[in-house]
DNA sequence: GCGACAG
DNA sequence: ATCTTGTCGC
């Protein structure tokens, strides 16, 4: 899979404020509308026969790093069975700094991307979407790049605030991320995310919340939706955890 | 100046 | 993200 829209592909040579002005130019062309062709009931993991057609295929991608390297995977799951695994070693060029993400792992994803043989109907990225300060994180801006549905699915908040407390909530429980003066594209109320409590256990330990917001062609509450569907027993969406012990496994091929 | 900050 | 042993519990 190529880049549909490569002027916006994260160039990590650009300086800071230019990677800002790009942030607010992917944050333009993104679509935070339900704009995908497939069936969101049709998101499973399992093989139920209620399920009315084809199920999508949805993309899991994480990295794994070795020193200033870094190893990019991307497994395809189709109903819960993997169709497709790939993965791509490139080297890092700058360094990690909040809110410019995707200038840092953007290259090494899209290396991993051109592997693929086939197109995702959906891809979950790790880390944040909407809920940036510029509203376009990881999950944002590669979705624009590669013009594809995407998710990101964020183990902690970059920013904005919950509507309410997350502290020990029960497995299923949600609650909006608004918009905070920290995000500079958006009106002061707006909903840019969904705390979401994907597990839960009766006693210790208590599970902190996953933190979705929408990447491209999704809404808030659809993004959220989407990802409980592919939730299995864990924390982690499915695509997601399977993308992580991929990266972990091509990373120990490489060590 | 102070605090906050995905992976 | 990564560095890391043992340990509690289903």
């Amino acid at each position: 899979m190529r880049p549909a829209n490569p002027e916006f592909l994260p160039d990590p040579a650009l300086d800071r404020g230019e990677m800002e002005d790009l942030q607010f130019e992917v944050a333009d062309a993104a679509d935070w509308t339900d704009a995908f062709d497939f069936d969101p009931a049709n998101v499973s993991l399992g093989t139920e026969a209620s399920l009315t057609g084809e199920r999508p295929l949805v993309a899991g991608v994480d990295q794994a790093f070795l020193g200033e390297e870094a190893v990019s995977a991307i497994v395809l799951m189709r109903g819960g069975e993997v169709v497709e695994r790939v993965h791509a070693v490139t080297d890092l060029d700058i360094p990690y700094i909040p809110g410019l993400l995707s200038f840092r792992e953007g290259g090494p994803i899209v290396a991993a991307f051109e592997q693929l043989s086939s197109d995702p109907d959906l891809v979950v990225f790790d880390g944040s979407g909407r809920i940036h300060f510029r509203q376009a994180g990881l999950a944002t801006h590669l979705g624009v790049v590669f013009d594809v549905p995407s998710v990101g699915v964020a183990k902690n908040l970059l920013c904005g605030r919950t509507a309410e407390d997350v502290d020990g909530r029960p497995e299923g429980w949600r609650t909006d991320v608004v918009a905070d003066s920290s995000v500079e594209n958006a009106a002061p109320e707006d909903r840019i995310g969904h705390a979401y409590q994907s597990r839960q256990y009766d006693s210790e330990p208590i599970i902190n919340p996953l933190y979705v917001s929408p990447g491209h062609r999704v809404s808030v509450p659809t993004a959220t939706e989407l990802v409980s569907r592919l939730c299995g027993g864990y924390k982690l969406p499915e695509p997601t955890r399977e993308a992580d012990a991929y990266a972990d496994e091509a990373k120990g091929e490489y060590a």
